[in-house]
DNA sequence: GGTATAAGGGACTATTTTAGTACCCTTTGG
DNA sequence: CCAAAGGGTACTAAAATAGTCCCTTATACC
């Protein structure tokens, strides 16, 4: 329906646990403890961060994570092209120009404009507008599903290892 | 990757074929043809857009569908919510106040700010806005899958009946 | 140097969602 | 009363997502 990927989300959940560059290193397993995401799924998305330029990486014995650079600096579509390949609402608006011919595309390429427009907004998020949120709720940390309401399914579920 | 289902692509096509109120009926086996959608799957979709609102229908032998409203009065925000339910980010952005208490929701309660920003873009976005290109492509129809380029995977395919 | 720890990469499996189909019932015009 | 058309539901198949595992490479510390 028009969502993000759980793992976008997991995503977003994990860079909001990192330390910038310059300021420590967070390993996989520190931040799967922060998240109760399980380690495996860390890693994977931690990879693919690092791939996209979001995270900075160093390896071996004392190695970790960290953020390429500041919350402010991350976008929400930037997150969401590293973890799932770049916007496009319909599957003809990544393509361009064979389609004219196909009388029925009419319609597909419409929907661009649209696509434009949500780039934009999800441009204008920050990863630290994101996390800091207006209104700060109570803290209460470590409650799992029994105490949360029908309709809201746990957004980093899964299992805590 | 953010996108819309194929059906809800279907339906705008749909849509695009069928007559106003009062200017006729289009019967789903007429729809199935001009659209070159099997007709199995015209008929749902049209019958979840008659739910909707959006579509208005006429039984017995003579029956038909058409727009309930014109082009202009029907936005890509009600299409997609007849077609996939209500647009929601992230699986608890439908959801209200119980995840406050749960710590790692925090992430997934500011997606609901980019939720809001997408949801007015595709509320300004009309049916006749999606069908009206600016550009009026070559109409050159029934030309199939060999004209097309390679990453332009057809938006309405499945095959003709 | 050897060993423990941590990231990198890829392949594989399971689950969930989406897409598509089929069947049977109700309505209605000729 | 029968043929054509919509209404509803349930089922099957295919594809995308999510999650796991295994092995390799790099680095710190003993």
């Amino acid at each position: 329906m028009l969502r993000i990927s759980k793992l976008t989300d997991y995503g977003t959940l994990i860079l909001s646990q990192l330390p910038v560059t310059g300021s420590g290193l967070a390993s996989a397993g520190a931040v799967s403890a922060s998240t109760r995401l399980a380690q495996p799924t860390v890693s994977k998305l931690l990879k693919a961060m690092v791939r996209a330029g979001l995270v900075v990486s160093t390896r071996g014995a004392t190695g970790g994570y960290a953020l390429a650079r500041p919350p402010a600096d991350i976008s929400a579509a930037q997150i969401i092209d590293a973890l799932e390949g770049p916007v496009a609402i319909t599957e003809c608006s990544s393509a361009s120009g064979a389609c004219s011919l196909e009388s029925t595309c009419r319609v597909g390429h419409a929907w661009q404009k649209i696509n434009i427009g949500i780039r934009r907004a999800l441009a204008d998020v920050s990863l630290a507008a994101l996390t800091t949120d207006a209104e700060p709720l109570p803290q209460v940390p470590n409650l799992r599903s029994s105490v949360l309401g029908p309709g809201c399914r746990v957004t980093s579920p899964e299992r805590a290892r």
